[in-house]
DNA sequence: ATTGGCACTCAGCGGATACGAGTGCCAGGC
DNA sequence: GCCTGGCACTCGTATCCGCTGAGTGCCAAT
């Protein structure tokens, strides 16, 4: 069992390390930290920590290091973030003031959080999955080629271009669009990929009933549905892990891995489990199923129109929590607000 | 002057440094490779090659390592290129068989190359500048929201959704498409652009007569088309840089800069110069106005329907160039002759 | 429960030494 | 005139050694 001095201490121990970057000793606390007694409680008060393995000492005699057991217990018991300078929620508005579009604004959000924090950030996308699909449209650039274009009620859109090989004729377009339009307006993006997929799948004599170029344009509708289901995220401040690799034993190899694997991230960033402030942390080891064992991930929850997802930062095991989960916070706060404003204006 | 053997001399040690990282000294190169001459007589080869500056001793007593200026002779005295194995040959023609569209077929490319060359790969789209404005169509989402789309020859569609502050009746529609289709249809991209800012240049009295919303939606087009001007790049295997730190001098930091910095990569491969066979080295210090010095950039070029456009290899001086080149060359022709085809095909 | 004291441990540092790869140069040979 | 073997010399790297100092664990005293 761990006293309410051993925690305090845990978490002097916690701070000089992120700061100092050298395993810290007994004498140094009580130095750098008003506790009210001598550096020989103080050591029995880290040999305890020890037993419960929230500290370790890399060498017999030298100070100590927080585990990563450690940085957990550490930030599940932090009193408080530390506020943001005045000056960076100064730099939080003035940076995402008039976004131009999502894409905009959550490019500009990855570079703020990489600013603020110095830490590799990371921003998901909202997930379109539930999105309603308001537009079909259909425009023929020459008798095969046609161009496909989906907008959703979320605000997204994507396009198309495809060959349909038995050619269409202008006079035919309206039909077709109608016909699509039919097929997935007015329903989620699950729902209308689901529903061309029933009607690839459907018996081959209803289907022989159904135009060719129908069957081959609602492939295509469906493909691109099923690429607004797939969660995407964005990226920033890789560059910064260079100056710091030291921080990662030695090696940024896994990082830049699971940079470029986004995959991996998203399903990271998924998986951890938020608390009552949308805040979450996957600390060292605990990452270590995604390939990444010196590195930590925090995420704040944002709410965008459509549903919740995640910002967060990803750097050393040994980064400043109370620093990082406070830039965290802030920033998914002022998006969400900013995109609850964007859903009122429409 | 480098005598012919001189310039043998020095092959080989680029080879064998390349290959062993360690500074070379002359009785490995007698050794490893078959001179008819003792180690003496390639030490007399190798003062007056550091004479020339193209190999130096990093400390006194040491094998010798190229100079930059050496790695620039090696190149432009390359006897010859490595030829690719049949098993990278087929992997090309493997990894790039039916892409589904131009971003497809780029994305497997870099892909393709970092996997042949293990280093960072960056292929620049063609340019859209010359290409030329077939469709523009325009959807009325609802009354103030409308969304622009537009279509090149070349294939490449792009939209944007945009608000029309004093709103647009479903009626003015093909009034408004007419028109701005008038302004830009057939016209190339450059010339598109420019009359829409000669639009927005008129005198007052003149564009007294034109449509608000009209204007509204062609400035939209106008930031279109200038975005279809700049130039794109795409990279991957950033993460393989990880691994080869020491390679350049300690710090990949310029480099991932670079890599988040698009711009610049994008400056330097523009800005070399090619050989008749369309390929170009830039090495080491010649890229410190990029802010690189440590790393050489190789590119080849590859002819899109719509003009040249080059891909690249980024990695460090100390590459294998023969193999690299190579790869690079191989990859552009097989690239140039699937776009030709695909411009065939239409 | 806390404290001062004390013996002990061990990483890091600087100096001394040995080793060896590689050079430059020279005199002699083809 | 070019090439070669030989030789003295240089200097980076590895190794050993002893020292120092920060920090610990434990104990007896408060």
């Amino acid at each position: 069992m761990v006293t309410e001095r051993g925690l305090k201490v845990l978490r002097a121990i916690v701070q000089d390390y992120v700061d100092t970057h050298e395993p810290v000793g007994s004498k140094s606390i009580v130095e750098r930290h008003a506790f009210g007694v001598s550096a020989a409680t103080i050591r029995n008060d880290m040999a305890l920590l020890e037993d419960e393995e929230l500290i370790t000492a890399p060498h017999t005699s030298s100070g100590r290091v927080p585990t990563d057991k450690g940085y957990r217990v550490f930030v599940d018991h932090l009193a408080e973030l530390r506020p943001l300078s005045p000056a960076q929620r100064s730099a939080i508005s003035t940076f995402l003031a008039d976004p131009a579009d999502l894409d905009d604004l959550l490019a500009r959000t990855v570079r703020l959080l990489t600013q603020l924090t110095g830490q590799v950030a990371l921003v998901q996308y909202p997930s379109f999955a539930s999105a309603n699909v308001t537009h079909v449209e259909l425009v023929r650039l020459d008798h095969i080629r046609m161009l496909v274009i989906i907008v959703t009620d979320t605000g997204r859109v994507s396009q198309r271009l495809t060959a349909v090989p038995q050619g269409v004729e202008e006079d035919d377009v309206p039909v077709l669009r109608a016909q699509l339009a039919a097929l997935v307006t007015g329903r989620s993006v699950r729902s209308g990929s689901e529903r061309i997929e029933a009607l690839h799948a459907s018996a081959p004599a209803e289907r022989a009933r159904i135009d060719d170029a129908l069957l081959a344009l609602a492939a295509v509708v469906g493909e691109e549905l099923d690429e607004f289901r797939q969660d995407r995220l964005v990226m920033a401040g890789a560059a910064t892990l260079a100056k710091r690799e030291h921080d990662f034993r030695g090696s940024i190899h896994p990082l830049l891995e699971a940079i470029e694997e986004q995959v991996t991230l998203l399903r990271l960033m998924s998986e951890m489990a938020a608390d009552d402030q949308g805040l979450s942390a996957s600390i060292g080891r605990e990452n270590e199923a995604f390939g990444l064992t010196e590195a930590s991930i925090i995420a704040s929850d944002y709410d965008a129109a459509i549903g919740r997802a995640r910002i967060g930062l990803m750097g050393p095991t040994r980064m400043d929590y109370p620093s990082n989960l406070s830039a965290a916070r802030a920033v998914a706060r002022y998006l969400s607000r900013l995109l609850d404003e964007d859903e009122n204006r429409r």
